[in-house]
DNA sequence: ATCCCGAGGG
DNA sequence: CCCTCTGGAT
């Protein structure tokens, strides 16, 4: 059996290798863009968020124009995200700070961008590396979380304890792209219910595999 | 722990 | 019908 930091630098390898050109799949044009198509993706596919933010970015394009923005007229663009009310007023909230508190620029730190209605550790994660390429840490979503107990990176299931155990086991400089990748790979191969082991990269790196 | 919420797959 | 989708707030 090997032990994890060894197992995460081999799977780390293999899905560099594997998914080289791994990148953001949320459409946006600015960086308050992404953090609304961020709060979007919170239960909901990204191929839905990129759906309705043609129209949403078309009529509230910035910070100040969503701080103005009649909230019936926001949930219903949005509407097909779920969670609608919550997101609507999160986006429109989180403007208004946006516009009062920091010029309508995007704070540049975890603790500022959680201080965002509907921003939590995740969504400030993807942002802030996304964005501004700053490795604030790895973004542990539904399946990053999956994927790291399969690959027996971590046990624990505590989102920011999962974000732990990855950030202790690989260099800042890949963790971004160690989190695109994943998902990618958790959407493809390594699906929630019939995960395609026959068809997957680890075979000898990935706990379950080796099992 | 529970709630928010719609849409698609199996 | 049940599960899942790049979660967050109470």
């Amino acid at each position: 059996m090997i032990g994890r930091e060894e197992r995460a630098a081999g799977i780390a390898r293999r899905l560099d290798l594997f998914y080289p050109d791994a990148r953001c799949e949320l459409d946006f044009n600015t960086p308050w863009q992404l953090l609304a198509a961020t709060i979007l993706s919170a239960q909901c596919t990204d191929v839905r968020v990129n759906l309705v933010t043609p129209e949403l970015f078309r009529r509230w394009p910035t910070p100040e124009a969503m701080s103005r923005a009649d909230l019936a007229e926001v949930e219903e663009v949005i509407h097909s995200t779920g969670f609608f009310r919550n997101k609507a007023r999160a986006l429109r909230d989180g403007a208004r700070m946006l516009v009062a508190d920091h010029g309508g620029e995007l704070p540049r730190s975890i603790e500022g961008m959680i201080d965002l209605p509907g921003v939590g550790r995740k969504t400030a994660k993807v942002v802030l590396g996304e964005a501004f390429n700053i490795p604030a840490g790895i973004a542990v979503d539904t399946h990053v979380k999956r994927l790291a107990g399969r690959f027996g990176l971590s046990d624990e299931t505590d989102p920011d304890r999962v974000a732990g155990d990855l950030e202790g086991l690989l260099p800042k400089t890949r963790w971004v792209g160690f989190s695109l990748r994943v998902v990618l790979h958790g959407r493809r191969v390594c699906t929630a219910r019939k995960p395609q082991c026959d068809d997957c990269i680890l075979e000898g790196v990935c706990l379950k595999r080796n099992i």
